[in-house]
RNA sequence: GGCCCGUUGGUCAAGAGGUUAAGACGACGCCCUUUCACGGCGUAAUCAUGAGUUCAAUUCUCGUACGGGUCACCA
């Protein structure tokens, strides 16, 4: 595989998401381009009137921004080869088809459309593939001009060789062999003079000095058709990489419907975004050493297209949490912090919270940062519990031992000043206690963490707890347990 | 249906003729433990199938099954 000079390109078409499966098409672009220390391309393929959706290009720039994947060339900084919005280039393809006519590699059509609706559908009845039945492939070059002349409507098509065979490679799945007589003549130039995505994206790509071609494997099949247009040409036809789709299970795509198909819906569930990216990175792509967890910049070091696979992958959102998890744990605690504090906020919104310790605790049980609201909403309020709170069968604690234990600490942490109100003092004082009462320590501590947030589970211990909550509030709590154990 | 591609545990996957067939997630069990977790240790579980080549096939070849892709004046 050439890689001297390489240039990637990612072209998609802003249809206002950014599908999980196209992110991971342009992740493997960018990290080729890096690798290589090539130039990674931003082209906008918008020439689908149709599906103009507003503000659509704003959702393939945002996602690739927040997500570090940073083009070189693009229609916003522009680049040596542009215009990168292929709405802007209309006008550049029909020479290019017309040099083909000229090659005898292409022909006008005048059949329409109407026409070709009716002979497809009686190649549909006698059982055959619809394809173009070639109908004007031959008609003699008098005709054509006469017909030119008199403003006939036409469309370019591509005349692909009546037999023999067209092979093309590809990085992965190697040589690939079709008989050109399953290749269609397909339509370059439509009847409105605009090219076919096909045509522009062979043109684009050559214009644009692309070297390596990283999509979708839906493309497999149109590839030989590519390449006798680049033949056709005389242009150097670049390096393929065709990719499975990311599937939802073994018979059905990732799509729209299931609600996690797209990159926003990650974010917006809790994902920490290089986690997003570390995780469909491995999905169909497998790293050398034992290691999975990557930053972007490591991708780029350890990236290598003959570790892609040549099969499709189901989605795992439980393998995906994980890897989630396991970025969250290893985040240095401010930047948890830090990231975990809006989500925090959302229901715990007392002042004369010790943050760094909530965080602390928080943050080996964090998986997903939607998770957060839910497990600190006791902090500013407590919330009637049910008694059997206070059963633990492991320390032997009843309601009975409860509230004695309750009754005991509450003298000891009375006697604690507020600016003493630590983890260290906290515990120190209770477990000495417990070791006076030949008890385990738990004994005293899981009275306090239920009487504490009225719930069975918890961030943190009893000593956690009331170091986060402040001596007012433990106090506070502590008494209400006595009093409800007492009712 | 034609053509093309694929098929290793539940999932992602390593492997590129001879291996105890890695690892991760998940599951299960044990340990640790001031809850739930985290963490540590361990267990179970895989080469779709038939034939051929070979001293030897997960690995090479062919067939079968299954799955996917593609057959537009869409991109």
């Amino acid at each position: 595989m050439n890689t001297e000079n390489v240039r990637t390109r990612f072209a998609p078409s802003p249809t206002g998401f950014m599908h999980i499966g196209n992110l991971r098409t342009a992740l493997y672009t960018y990290l080729i381009a890096k690798k290589y220390n090539g130039k990674f391309i931003l082209r906008i393929e918008d020439t689908d009137q149709g599906r103009y959706v507003e503000g659509a290009t704003d959702v393939i720039y945002d996602t690739l921004r927040v997500c570090g994947l940073n083009w070189d060339e693009g229609p916003d900084i522009g680049g040596p080869v542009g215009p990168y919005i292929q709405s802007e280039r209309m006008g550049i393809f029909k020479q290019y088809a017309e040099e083909l006519v000229k090659k005898g590699k292409a022909y006008y059509c005048f059949c329409t459309k109407e026409r070709m609706d009716q002979v497809h559908e009686e190649q549909r009845a006698k059982g055959i593939t619809p394809t173009y039945d070639r109908h004007c492939r031959d008609l003699p070059a008098d005709e054509v001009r006469k017909l030119l002349d008199a403003g006939t409507p036409y469309v370019i098509r591509q005349r692909v060789p009546l037999d023999g065979t067209t092979t093309f490679h590809d990085e992965l799945y190697g040589d690939i062999t079709v008989p050109n007589a399953d290749l269609d003549d397909q339509i370059l130039i439509k009847a409105d003079g605009m090219p076919t995505y096909n045509f522009a994206n062979v043109v684009d790509d050559h214009l644009m000095g692309i070297t390596h071609v990283v999509r979708g494997n839906e493309y497999l099949s149109s590839a030989p058709k590519y390449n006798l247009l680049y033949e056709a040409f005389g242009w150097e036809v670049p390096c393929y990489i065709h990719v499975e789709h990311i599937m939802r299970d073994e018979t059905h795509k990732l799509s729209k419907r299931d609600g996690d198909a797209y990159f926003g819906d990650f974010v917006e569930a809790g994902y920490y975004i290089p986690a997003i990216l570390n995780y469909i990175a491995l999905l169909g792509w497998a790293p050398k050493g034992e290691n999975e967890i990557f930053t972007l910049d490591e991708l780029v070091q350890e990236f290598d297209i003959h570790g892609l696979s040549k099969s499709p992958a189901i989605f795992d959102p439980l393998k995906m949490k994980a890897i989630n998890f396991e970025w969250i744990k290893r985040l240095p605690l401010e930047e948890f912090k830090k990231a975990a504090l809006p989500y925090i906020r959302q229901t715990c919104k007392s002042e004369n919270v010790n943050l760094d310790v909530l965080a602390r605790v928080l943050q080996p049980r964090t998986e997903l940062f939607t998770q957060i609201p839910e497990r600190v909403d006791f902090i500013d309020e407590l919330r009637d519990y049910d008694i059997d709170l206070y059963f633990n069968k492991k320390m032997k604690t009843t309601p009975e031992t409860s509230l004695e234990a309750l009754k005991a600490s509450l003298p000891l942490l009375e006697s604690i000043s507020e600016t003493d109100w630590t983890e260290e003092n906290i515990y120190n004082i209770l477990s000495k206690k417990a070791e006076e009462l030949g008890v385990k320590v738990g004994w005293i501590l899981l009275p306090i963490r239920a009487a504490l947030s009225g719930k069975l589970s918890t961030p943190g211990g009893g000593v956690e707890l009331a170091a986060i909550m402040g001596k007012e509030v433990t106090l506070d709590r502590i008494k209400k347990g006595i009093e409800k154990l007492s009712a």
